[in-house]
Formats: structure tokens, sequence, C-alpha cells
DNA sequence: ACCCAGGGTGACG
DNA sequence: CGTCACCATGGG
């Protein structure tokens, strides 16, 4: 892989088994949209176009400072063909290859997953897309240039809105926790060290937040803390499961979490792959 | 009209 | 500890 700076962006050749169209769309992150030739996307204070040629990515606008935010949030530092090899000798999930393969987990800003996946529970993806981007709008902070774009609000821009403002972009019941978390935030709890936790204990942390439950707890534990074994499970996921592992039954709790502990400590990333499966198959 | 969506909360046993 | 009604919203 080599990295390059040309016409104000970002050329990263020698690409492998990275797809930006299933990473961007398998419903991990929700500020990527499809564009003419490429996928725009916010992340933190950057809007940028990228456009994926073979084995060639393009990021624009990109400085020389940027490409290392890039290459993290892209995952483009961790061996998937590694992973991918391993899941390729797996009878169960190597059918999941077909549709998954070149997804990366996206490396997201902690405070923007956290809000994003309180406004996921009971929700679908689309309206969560529209639901965040609405947010943005309502409290984020505008960027100029050829593609103008509002950044993912800080936690106390959210925590000054109303819990009518908040239902009035259509999150509905989730407004209060929205709000609260964001003052939790404000107040001064710092997600960073959760990071460096295990992940049982960062995950007990995550539970206190209203509106976070185990299943969003893990949606943020793998899409924003680097916890590659949290294993979020969603009603696709129980489904996929079910059918991949106990033959459409319905498993107890413990012979669940024994499949998943059986997966090991990449056991997120094999669920991203079961997800788009599940998505596209059941 | 009913069911579903990257579920969580609170009440009740 | 587990179960379950309820929650707001829009699309099928």
């Amino acid at each position: 892989m080599r990295t390059e700076i040309k016409d104000n962006s970002i050329i990263i050749s020698g690409v492998k088994c990275f797809d930006m169209a299933r990473s961007s769309n398998c419903g991990q992150a929700f500020r990527w949209k499809s564009v003419n030739d490429g996928w725009f996307g916010v992340a933190g204070d950057k809007g940028v176009l990228i456009t994926q040629k073979g084995e060639t990515l393009t990021i624009t606008p990109g400085t020389d400072a940027d490409i290392g935010f890039w290459l993290n949030y892209l995952d483009l530092y961790r061996d998937y063909q590694a992973i991918e090899n391993e899941v390729a000798e797996d009878s169960v999930l190597s059918p999941c290859l077909g549709y998954a393969s070149g997804i990366h987990i996206f490396n997201q800003e902690p405070f923007e997953t956290l809000i994003s996946f309180i406004i996921s529970a009971n929700n679908n993806i689309k309206r969560i897309t529209g639901i965040v981007e609405r947010l943005c709008e309502l409290a984020g902070s505008r960027k100029e240039g050829e593609i103008p774009f509002y950044t993912f609000p800080k936690p106390e821009a959210i925590a000054a809105l109303s819990e009518q403002q908040l239902t009035a972009i259509g999150s509905g019941y989730r407004a209060p926790y929205i709000k609260k978390t964001a003052e939790m935030i404000a107040a001064g709890y710092d997600l960073e060290p959760l990071r460096k936790m295990d992940t049982a204990a960062a995950r007990k942390e995550l539970l206190q937040f209203p509106g976070v439950g185990p299943k969003v707890a893990d949606c943020i534990l793998l899409f924003s803390l680097g916890h590659t074994d949290a294993f979020p499970l969603d009603v696709w996921m129980k489904r996929a499961m079910r059918l991949m592992y106990f033959g459409g039954e319905e498993p107890c709790k413990k012979d669940m979490e024994q499949k998943i502990a059986q997966l090991g400590p990449n056991s997120g990333i094999l669920q991203q792959y079961i997800f788009h499966y599940a998505r596209e198959n059941m």
C-alpha cells in the first residue's frame, strides 16, 4: 500500500481486500452517501469524496496531515486478507464472503457513534440516516466547500436542544435518551478510556447511558472503540445465527454466547460479514 | 389495518 | 435472574 498527495487529493494505491461500496452501505455508519462516481461522507470536521477504482482509493480533499486519519478511519492498517482467509475455510461462514468480502469496520468518533446507535434502536437504517442528517443540520456546524456539509454536533450542542426539537427531527421516544446522554458527555464523561478497557468492562460503562442496552453498546464498542470482539445481536443477526448454527431453532442464551465466543477475537468483524449477508438474503 | 425496523426501559415475578 | 407491554415514526 502506498500513499501520495496529488491535486488536493490523497491517493492510496495497492489497496487490497477493501470495498468502499459495501463498507459504507452496511449499516455501521450513517453519514456516507453514494454520489456520481463515489461516496461523500463526513468524519470529524472533514467532508470528503472517496472514489475507488480497482486497488486505488482517492480521497478529496485531503492533505498530507489527513493521511493517517483516513488510513485509521477506513481500517486500512488491519490485515483483512488474513481474516477473510480464515472465513473462506469455514464452511458455515464462507458463503458470506460473496456478499461481504471487502467490508472494513470504520473507526468512527465515539460520541457520534453513541448518539447514532441510540437512534438506531427499534428503527431501520434508512430512517436512522435521515434522523442523523437532520440532527447535524440542526445542531452541527456548516462547512463550505465543493459539497457543503454539516459536522456531527458536539455534546454541548445536543444537550442544549429541547426534547421537542429532537422529536421534530423524527427521533420519537428516543429524544430524552439522546438529550440525557449528550448532557452526561457534556458534563465531562470521557469515552476514550473505554478503548483500553477489556470489552466487558467497557460494555458495562456504556450501559449506564440512557437508551444504551446490550446491542447498542456492542455497536459502539465495535464501530468506534476498537473492540473487534463486540458482537451486536439485532433482529437480523439473531435470524442469521439461528439458521446458520442452530438449525433454525431459537437457541438458549448460553448456547448463543458460547457460539459467539467460539468465533474468536475478531468475532465482531465476522458479525459484520454475517449481518450484510443476512440483509441481502433473508 | 397490521407488521417491521441494527431495542431499551420499567414493572412484575 | 427472565419475561413482556410499551414506546414514536415511516415504509411495506
